[in-house]
DNA sequence: GCCGTTTTCGGCCCGACTGTTTTCAGTCG
């Protein structure tokens, strides 16, 4: 397996971990850290980067030391301080500061006196009640240190951005209720939307003397409240997920807003600039001196610090800041701003409507054309359409536009990208052989783009958030493969997928090619599901005219027939015949005459 | 370990809460 950034970054990580816990030098540990987040965030393969002998120095925190270990690690796939670290320590400790309440002191103290290594170990402990002979816990800690092993041991540790969407908003509607209580909302994570959110954070704007808190903590039904302060509190839900609210006056709630929303990184960025301008930034304002001269909104906050507004999904530091600086930040692309869905599913393949059932959920959702794409037969699991079942199909979705005003239905299909390459038209997906080498996986899916009708790669990587990992292949080789064909790639919205993500995404802006915000429905509810693609699309930087739907029905169609006037390669054409007959029955560029 | 209109050393974001101390360390975000 060729190392990829991500690999990097986890080496990187553990060795910050184990270097914490040992008690080095916090500086030194953060910046490993630091070098992990810049890589993980990288949009360039650092492999390809040591292949054409690029300065690694030059990345952002990155000196001579880490750009020797980077080396290390892709030419090796070891870092000798990690093996060296790991002799030293457990490797399985670094389980332990993901455990609340344990930091890298408390997990050296665990070690060294009562030689735990995992995370079993320090939940058997707190079961025996051994953890109080440990200095510095007490019977209150070890008790929760038992909670949070129990739960760790068995829950999720990130949640899909869909169920924490849910919860921000049920809890934000009840609170919003509270006497005192000015206004509430969602950050962190979540309000940047990442694709899974490890705890929700909420911001409220209280008067004095809010009974915030107490109701705060009694939507965890009295049983898990890690603390509960005035101004801040945590609960654990059933569900295991962990949220935590900070109150603050109305004054100081842009500031608040701003310092829990991040990520992290941004706000070290925001708060250097603050001090570089001899400014102070904290989350209850921007001060000079005692002097507070911002803070009651998160626009006050940036104008303060010479800044426009950055928008939540851009704060990752990616760039950002200076993007601000040179007044070149994105028009990031909103909801409204999609006309058509580009991917839907009937009763005719494994969706659970009928096409009439979609149209008008579609129509109702303010969409002015939705292309049906069922399944091809190759997913036989999924009912696939055969080629007469697909005429059918086609000469309903005539008949339905013909008599139904506000909505255009496009026909199109979502097929199985064969191992080989080879497809039917349109819409092209991958749904088995994830496993592929890269190599192999990489030609299969620049040979499916290769076939004249093939449109729109859908759920590129074929991920499944926490379940399956996306397949390997060679990412910016396919996105300049699609800008040469005229092809597009998906964004896949459902909040199981998110696929493109945000990297990908801005991949694709770079290199120019338009991207599809589809939500994959298989039931009418699931056009809802676009909300996350935007979230996603956001986070990618992406503006409206970098995607693909948001174009008048006209406009689409030049485009989708744009990836039909390129003549295939010579190779591919004639490659299965049952399939040109498919292909032959439906006009993808021409969907509904 | 990185970085530099304070440039090769001395900084590196800052405040709240808890548990366990008996005046504060550790952790978290």
């Amino acid at each position: 397996m060729p190392i990829v950034n991500a690999d990097v970054a986890g080496v990187f990580e553990e060795i910050a971990d184990l270097l914490e816990v040992q008690g080095a030098n916090s500086f030194r540990v953060r910046a490993y850290r630091n070098a992990a987040h810049m890589l993980g965030e990288l949009g360039t393969d650092i492999k390809s980067m040591i292949d054409r002998g690029a300065d690694l120095d030059a990345l952002p925190g990155i000196g001579p030391d880490l750009a020797g270990k980077i080396c290390e690690v892709v030419r090796t796939g070891h870092c000798a301080l990690l093996d060296e670290l790991r002799t030293q320590l457990p490797p399985a400790v670094t389980e332990l500061l993901k455990i609340p309440g344990i930091g890298a002191k408390r997990a050296r103290a665990l070690h060294q006196a009562l030689g735990i290594r995992t995370l079993q170990d320090l939940h058997r402990a707190a079961e025996e009640g051994r953890l109080r002979t440990v200095q510095g816990i007490g019977p209150k800690m070890q008790q929760s240190i038992l909670e949070a092993t129990t739960i760790r041991l068995k829950a999720p540790r990130r949640y899909k951005l869909s169920l924490v969407t849910q919860v921000g908003e049920a809890l934000r509607l009840e609170l919003s209720g509270v006497p005192g209580v000015l206004e509430v909302q969602v950050a962190g994570s979540l309000r940047r939307q990442r694709e899974t959110v490890g705890d929700l954070d909420m911001v409220a704007a209280v008067e004095r003397d809010s009974a915030v808190m107490d109701r705060f903590v009694s939507a965890a039904d009295g049983r898990h409240v890690l603390i509960k302060g005035p101004t801040r509190a945590s609960i654990v839900l059933a569900s295991g997920l962990q949220v935590d609210l900070r109150a603050v006056p109305r004054e100081s709630f842009g500031a608040a807003w701003l310092y829990f929303t991040g990520s992290k990184a941004h706000n070290i960025a925001l708060r250097q600039r603050a001090r570089e301008a001899g400014l102070k930034l904290n989350e209850y304002g921007v001060f000079r001196g005692d002097r507070r001269i911002a803070g009651d909104t998160e626009a006050s906050v940036y104008h303060a610090l010479g800044l426009p507004f950055i928008e939540p999904e851009l704060r990752e530091q990616r760039g950002e800041i200076d993007a601000a600086l040179s007044h070149s930040l994105p028009a990031l692309v909103q909801r409204r701003d999609l006309r058509g869905d580009l991917h839907a599913h009937t009763r005719e393949s494994d969706g659970r409507e009928s096409l009439e059932a979609m149209a008008a959920a579609a129509r109702a959702r303010g969409l002015e054309y939705l292309a049906i794409t069922d399944h091809s037969p190759r997913l036989a699991l999924a009912h696939g359409l055969d080629a007469g079942r697909l005429a059918q199909q086609i000469d309903r979705i005539d008949e339905l536009n013909a008599r139904v005003d506000g909505i255009v239905l496009l026909k199109g299909i979502e097929v199985d990208i064969l191992e080989d390459g080879r497809l039917d038209l349109v819409v092209g997906a991958i749904h088995h052989r994830f496993d592929l080498s890269r190599d192999k996986q990489t030609d299969r899916l620049l040979r499916a783009m290769d076939h004249p009708c093939f449109s729109i790669l859908a759920h590129p990587t074929a991920r499944l958030i926490d379940e399956r990992p996306g397949c390997d292949f060679d990412l910016p080789r396919v996105i300049r493969k699609a800008r040469e064909r005229g092809c597009f790639l998906e964004l896949n919205a459902h909040p199981a997928r998110l696929d493109l993500n945000d990297v990908a995404c801005r991949m694709a802006k770079d290199e120019g090619v338009l991207v599809s915000i589809a939500s994959d429905a298989h039931s009418s509810v699931e056009f809802d599901n676009l909300r996350f693609g935007i979230g996603q699309a956001r986070r990618g930087w992406l503006e409206s005219s970098d995607v693909l739907n948001t174009r008048r029905l006209g406009a689409l169609r030049s485009l989708l027939s744009g990836t039909m006037d390129k003549p295939p390669p010579a190779h591919r054409v004639g490659a299965a015949v049952n399939v040109r007959k498919t292909a032959e029955s439906v006009d993808p560029g021409t969907p509904s005459r």
